[in-house]
DNA sequence: TAATCGTGGTT
DNA sequence: TAACCAAGATT
């Protein structure tokens, strides 16, 4: 449990007042939710005592839009084969988008492998603890640049991904979901954090964790919610969600899926592949050429000087 | 600002 | 079964 909050030295306590007869006032949101990850926290891989700065910039960059569980296995080959900035910066694109495998966006393993190289060369090698430097590597956005100087150096700073917003549309504003990310969002989980620096930096987990854990998008475990009693969404009776339904992203058919098909087959060959083996990935062939170029695009696929087709080889 | 970019488990 | 959902970034 929180160590209770010692009492408030406010100015009416030089006089007689009710106040200073008050039952001490309850924890704040932040130390509750810190005391409650103490217990309640997953034992990711990640989070194992000696994972350095770059673990922790691989395993965010893996973790966007991809559940935990997929995420895992293929983190820990990817530290086994490529412990250091230093060493990814030497693997080709070829071998990176075959070790990212099935995680889905694969511009992602690219932009990893450039981050590698970036600090490799600007960075001696070393993954900074600046948010701004942090931001500057590609594929590292705001919620990824806070989450490594925050989880990899044990900064206290605040972090917002899909999981705070949900949690601070319930707690702080009553809603039901999550609005669009705006810039606000960043100091409206910070004043719920706790003061101490090291607590302050455990509370920005701690938000996400919720998230992940009990205030759910679905189906939300108020029961078990340890900051229930402080919720304004509950405390307005749960109102449904206000704004119009926001769509559901379409896959099936979409060049998504096609490259997605284009890029397994690739990802399964030996060497390079000749047309015609593409041609089986997907049926209509103007939408097969417009993806086929977008990965080369991309750079996520090469065309060798006869015509046939690889993954870049570097 | 809104569209785009994978994949697969869950409801 | 179709829809929802998952530690976002980029253009």
């Amino acid at each position: 449990m929180a160590a209770r909050r010692p009492p408030q030295a406010a100015h009416w306590d030089l006089v007689d007042s009710p106040a200073r007869t008050l039952p001490p006032s309850p924890d704040p949101v932040g130390d509750v939710l810190v005391d409650w990850f103490a217990e309640a926290a997953r034992d990711l891989a990640w989070r194992r005592p000696g994972t350095d700065p770059w673990a922790v910039l691989v395993s965010e960059v893996m973790l966007q839009q991809t559940p935990v569980a997929r995420v895992e296995p293929v983190w820990r080959d990817w530290m086994d084969r490529w412990p250091t900035p230093v060493a990814l910066a030497t693997a080709s694109p070829a071998e990176v988008i075959r070790a990212w495998g099935k995680l889905g966006y694969p511009r992602r393993a690219l932009r990893l492998r450039e981050t590698a190289v970036a600090l490799t060369e600007r960075h001696g090698g070393v993954v900074p603890a600046d948010v701004a430097a942090l931001e500057a590597l590609p594929g590292i956005g705001t919620y990824t640049a806070r989450a490594v100087a925050c989880f990899g150096h044990g900064q206290p700073q605040p972090v917002v991904d899909t999981n705070v917003r949900r949690v601070v549309a319930r707690l702080v504003h009553g809603r039901a979901e999550a609005a669009p990310a705006r810039a606000a969002d960043l100091t409206d989980v910070a004043v719920l954090a706790p003061a101490d620096p090291e607590r302050a930096a455990r509370f920005s987990v701690a938000v996400m964790e919720l998230g992940a854990l009990v205030c759910v998008a679905r189906t939300p475990r108020c029961a078990v919610c340890p900051v229930r009693t402080d919720c304004a969404w509950r405390l307005a009776g749960c109102p449904a969600p206000d704004g119009p339904p926001r769509r559901v992203q379409r896959f099936a058919g979409t060049d998504r899926q096609v490259r997605g098909r284009l890029l397994d087959v690739l990802r399964g060959a030996e060497g390079s592949v000749a047309a015609p083996q593409l041609d089986e990935a997907w049926a209509d062939a103007v939408q097969r050429s417009r993806c086929l170029d977008s990965l080369l695009a991309d750079g996520l696929v090469e065309q060798t000087a006869d015509g046939r087709f690889t993954l870049p080889a570097g």
